[in-house]
RNA sequence: GUGGCUGUAGCUCAGCUGGUUAGAGCAUCAGAUUGUGGUUCUGAGGGUCGUGGGUUCGAACCCCAUCAGCCACCCCA
């Protein structure tokens, strides 16, 4: 026997995280629902082709496969040998891995629009709160298996989503009390516009990555990656006099349409983010922002908390065809996602989690003996029958010992029913945080309230 | 996937240039206290020193491998 590991990267939640976590997914939730969006769910594993190819390069490497069952079966081994070949050279074969653990929920969620379009009514909102999975090298943040929790619409082009989709990102956090946080927005035509400018739309990529990096990285090594990517020295001026761009909202737009000249893909992309701006001051216009996903073709979000070093908390982003990908041409969509691991840590190291998530319990009864219990169990079911969440404790004991079970579970109140109680048909309430303690009788006893 | 740092009790950590039986605080359990907790006092349990090999008379300490965590790169939530 060895001794009990988990594999790297994931976690077990004990009860007081689940609490926490859920409070997170339930407030995401709701707001969600609130804005019309429809709760679906997809399986863990895909078929490998409908992963395959969507990530970029470094995204295949990424994707956990799942080893095919049968692979011992005699008739087979010769060809399992000849297919494991491609494996050894990095390729994939369905002969060896049929299926991958999902990626993201994007991906699945065209899958699942591409094959139930004829049904669904567009524009079709809807919502997903799923684990994802990736063979990343686990840090701080970052683990193998995580939950996203993605709000797209498909089925439009109207504007009207993004500015929708910005209200979640401000209503979620206000409601999670993060006050100091920054959505940022940019737009992937204003990027094409820059490779257009730097020689072809197809260098889009290339850019998009290395500039992100900016505030990571600075201006000069960004400069040096540009040139290792073999950009000459007026196409990264050009890039260069694009990052120095600063200022307001309305600055920022004036100088990056001067930049941008008349470039139609360009003035596109800057008519958009200027009618969202002027729709909702709380945008911050971030011209370094990319996002790493080729598949965004419009409006790109970015959620970002101040007071931590985390960093992103959510983004997001509108794609003109997703569904192109598995032979549905033409239902653009929009999406955002939050990322809750992250956020969790935002609200514990601000502090911002409300105590009373974890009262569980909120009544102990204790347990003075075999009579006693009896009469303590038919009151605890009268509480229970009026939403009030108690619990027997499990033996006679010394009231040291209950006491601090009830203290260690955050449990509020208790109730004594001893011999004199039943004789006068009272019980015994105390509220532990002041010490305050009064006799009741049983009849009024569901009355009480246990604030 | 590449490189670096770390790994001692449930938790946080001591442990000297390699030297007998590896320590502390917190937590747990029991008692002081037979119907009133949080404080205090007394005592107890708990360790394959991440795992496997090697060097040595002798390894928690040195070497190699491996696993896990953290950090940087890559990429990303």
């Amino acid at each position: 026997m060895t001794h009990p590991s988990l594999p790297q990267g994931t976690r077990d939640f004990g009860p007081d995280v689940v609490r926490k976590r859920n409070y997170i997914l339930n407030t995401i939730k709701n707001v969600f629902e609130l804005y019309g969006f429809q709760p679906l769910e997809t399986p863990a594993m895909e078929n490998i082709e409908t992963l395959m190819g969507k990530y970029g390069e470094e995204g295949d490497k990424l994707i956990f496969r799942i080893l095919n069952n049968g692979l011992d079966n005699p008739d087979k081994q010769e060809q399992a040998k000849k297919e494991f070949e491609k494996i050894l050279h990095g390729k994939s074969s369905v002969a060896i891995t049929e299926r991958a653990l999902k990626y993201d929920l994007t991906i699945p969620f065209a899958r699942y629009v591409a094959m139930n379009h004829k049904q669904l009514s567009f524009p079709f909102k809807r919502y997903q709160v799923q684990p994802v999975w990736r063979a990343d090298r686990p840090q701080k943040g970052r683990y193998r298996e995580f939950y996203q929790c993605d709000a797209d619409v498909v089925g439009s082009n109207s504007l009207l989503n993004e500015t929708e989709l910005a209200h979640i990102y401000h209503e979620v956090f206000t409601r999670l009390g993060i006050k100091n946080y920054e959505l940022k927005i940019n737009h992937r035509k204003i990027l094409t516009a820059i490779a257009e400018l730097c020689g072809g739309a197809e260098k889009m990529n290339d850019i998009a990555i290395t500039i992100d990096k900016l505030d990571k990285i600075g201006l000069e090594k960004v400069k040096e990656e540009l040139n290792r990517k073999g950009f000459d020295q007026k196409q990264t001026a050009i890039i260069e006099h694009y990052l120095s761009i600063s200022g307001t909202n309305e600055k920022k737009l004036l100088e990056i349409k001067s930049l941008l000249n008349n470039n139609e893909t360009g003035k596109k992309g800057i008519s958009e983010i200027e009618l969202l701006t002027t729709q909702d001051s709380r945008l911050t216009i971030d011209l370094t922002l990319a996002r790493g996903l080729n598949y965004y073709t419009g409006i790109i979000f970015e959620a970002k908390a101040n007071d931590v070093k985390i960093g992103s908390i959510g983004g997001g982003g509108r794609y003109d065809d997703l569904t192109g990908l598995f032979g549905v041409p033409g239902i653009p969509g929009v999406g955002i996602s939050f990322g809750v691991d992250r956020i969790y840590d935002v609200l514990e190291e601000l502090h911002l989690f409300p105590e009373q998530l974890q009262i569980s319990t909120q009544v102990l009864f204790f347990n003075l003996g075999d009579e006693e219990s009896k009469s303590a169990f038919d009151l605890m079911q009268r509480l229970r029958q009026k939403n009030i969440r108690c619990e027997l404790y499990h033996e006679k004991a010394k009231f040291d010992k209950q006491f601090k079970y009830a203290e260690k579970k955050n449990i509020p109140f208790i109730i004594i029913i001893g011999e004199e109680e039943i004789k006068n048909k009272k019980c015994k309430i105390k509220k532990l945080s002041t010490g305050d303690q009064q006799d009741l009788p049983w009849e009024s006893l569901s009355e009480f309230s246990f604030i």
